[in-house]
DNA sequence: ATTATGACCGCAAACGTTTGCGGTAACATT
DNA sequence: AATGTTACCGCAAACGTTTGCGGTCATAAT
């Protein structure tokens, strides 16, 4: 790391202070504060000329209004809070991005808060979110969030909730999730289509209700199947356990033609490390099938067949949701976002 | 997708117009606004018994103060932006969790935006900001970006402006860039150090400063050794494209061990696919090295060597810059973070 | 000539803080 | 007894808006 000094740049601190403000506009123009509070949102009351000369002065200043006043005047603001437990996990990211896109077209800003997964961050994120009085707050709990009124006390205040992806059982708050049984069933319906005898189903962290629903599908929806599936499930908590038990996998099925499903990017990287490490040939020697968003599974060749879990469709269907609830809307809605299966020749 | 419609969350509209504030506190105990306020803040004008009431009452009815009364007042708010041309990128990822983190220890929230790469809406971002009167701005500009005058008039209004990844030329700012050519370097260096005799480089849009830089500094290091090399360079703006010249490349090659610099993760992605596509081993039949976060490299095996830009470090470096700038400091500094190598057997 | 009707505009309070300044009482100092 | 200190506290203005209400004119209706 090395450092340029440059330049000193003075002190131009032309303060905040000074900025536009109606008072000015009004001083400038001899008339009241109200009017040209009034004459800036074209109110009846004011005359076309006096509207104009506002508006001119206004836009020739550069006024704009102060968002803290104005806050604080009408207690609306236009800004919605997304809350994650972690941030390295490409959906999210594409979550937030559809979100980011939408609400700026709407005149809103988002602020990003991250629980790092843990419950007491949590809390002080919602407290600063009620402090903020944001319009509305998308949240992903943590994995240990058992409390979730401190969120409906934060619905009662007038901001609405909208959990997306780890939400929690309760049916009395705002749900958008992705269709966990819906994807696992895809994959494992895939996996029975193509008459597959050998199959290993790597899961992750078994305390979380993503895992279990996926689980409990995929197992499901193989054993009813008309075909004999010889069936090994496995929960690997990161890659490199992943990894492992892939290895440990391969080494067992010496040879024999074998699926693995994977139930999330994580696993997947894990099992493809040890694809590569024992040079196996996708499709002919293992077949790969996943959950995911999508951005893994085009990194390798052949592409990986997924049941997509798309953290865009997501957004899209939390801040539509969102908007209704600000609009008044006071029904719980749970919207499962079903997946769609994209071949990538993996299996 | 299917949607569940449940129970009528009723009106509890607990509006936020009735939250705790200092005058109600005051009215409670018979003591004046300002005495509430100052014994909040320890203030030695008052007495301990006062205090000890006030502060019972206030953790009792759970008051906080107003942010936007306290910014209408102080003009001093905690909130940080963070503005980037695109948000499905891991190195921003990293580097906004990296801000996130820190900034959130120091009371700050931070909000995201997202310029769609769009000069435009780069602008209306930084007006946003400003009204915002954030207490600082992160940015990485867009391509486009010629004129800085507005964010140097961002300055002037009191809002300390820095520069990250994808930064003006102009040398009276605070940037924190990543090492380009350091970075560069280390990859040609490292070949040069295998004895490698046929190289290919893919390189990114030529446009970009960053390519420009990398570019320049690669050949120049390949060329100074004392080795013979055999280079040749191109430019693929997408994976696709990197995955076509990688692939012609192959073919060119037939055989004969030649080593691929990747110029990004994009390009390393659609390498390796090409790679994986004609079955070839790494390092034994191709060797690779590219530049990057670190994330894409640990996806294969053997993981990919490579010159690490981190977007996490780049954010501490950054926050730190931007406290000292809150703090005073009118300096403009450039402030260049050296990659290292991370070696992962793929050269 | 008086009254009603609009059209247009300003007063002032309120939102919830912060803070300079001034005030009061009690106590210590001459 | 007059003065100086000290410890505590409240007044009021200010930050920049929004908005109900009332006011002033000119013009139209009676």
């Amino acid at each position: 790391m090395f450092v340029v000094e440059n330049l000193y740049l003075g002190n131009q601190v032309k303060d905040m202070r000074l900025s536009p403000t109606l008072k000015k506009i009004a001083e400038q123009l001899n008339v009241s504060i109200s009017t040209v509070s009034r004459a800036l949102k074209d109110h009846p009351d004011i005359s076309a000329e006096t509207k104009q000369k506002v508006n001119e002065l206004a836009t020739l200043i550069e006024y704009d209004p102060n968002p803290y006043a104005v806050n604080l005047r009408t207690h609306n603001n236009k800004e919605f809070a997304i809350v994650v437990p972690s941030l390295s996990n490409f959906f999210y990211h594409s979550f937030i991005s559809s979100i980011e896109e939408d609400a700026r077209q709407q005149g809103y800003s988002v602020f990003i808060y991250r629980s790092s997964n843990d419950p007491q961050i949590e809390l002080e994120i919602l407290k600063s979110c009620r402090l903020k009085r944001v319009s509305g707050v998308f949240i992903s709990i943590t994995t240990e969030t058992k409390d979730i009124s401190p969120f409906t006390k934060l619905d009662g205040y007038g901001i609405p909730v909208i959990f997306f992806d780890k939400v929690p059982s309760s049916e009395l708050c705002n749900k958008i999730c992705v269709g966990d049984a819906h994807a696992a069933s895809l994959a494992a319906s895939e996996i029975l289509k193509k008459g597959i005898k050998n199959v290993l189903g790597i899961f992750g962290d078994p305390n979380m209700s993503i895992t279990q629903a996926r689980f409990q599908k995929f197992t499901e929806v193989l054993a009813a199947g008309n075909q004999k599936v010889q069936l090994k499930t496995v929960y690997a908590i990161s890659s490199e356990e992943a990894e492992q038990v892939a290895l440990a996998a391969i080494a067992d099925f010496k040879g024999e033609y074998f699926a693995v499903f994977c139930m999330s990017d994580e696993i997947l990287a894990g099992v493809m490390k040890a694809v590569q490490r024992k040079n196996l040939k996708v499709l002919k020697d293992v077949g790969i099938i996943c959950i995911s968003d999508g951005m893994i599974p085009k990194l390798f060749y052949p592409e990986i067949t997924y049941a997509e879990t798309s953290g865009f469709k997501l957004g899209k269907l939390a801040l539509n949701r969102m908007m209704r609830c600000i609009a008044g809307s006071s029904f719980a809605q749970t919207i499962v976002d079903e997946s769609r299966l994209i071949e990538g020749g993996s299996i």
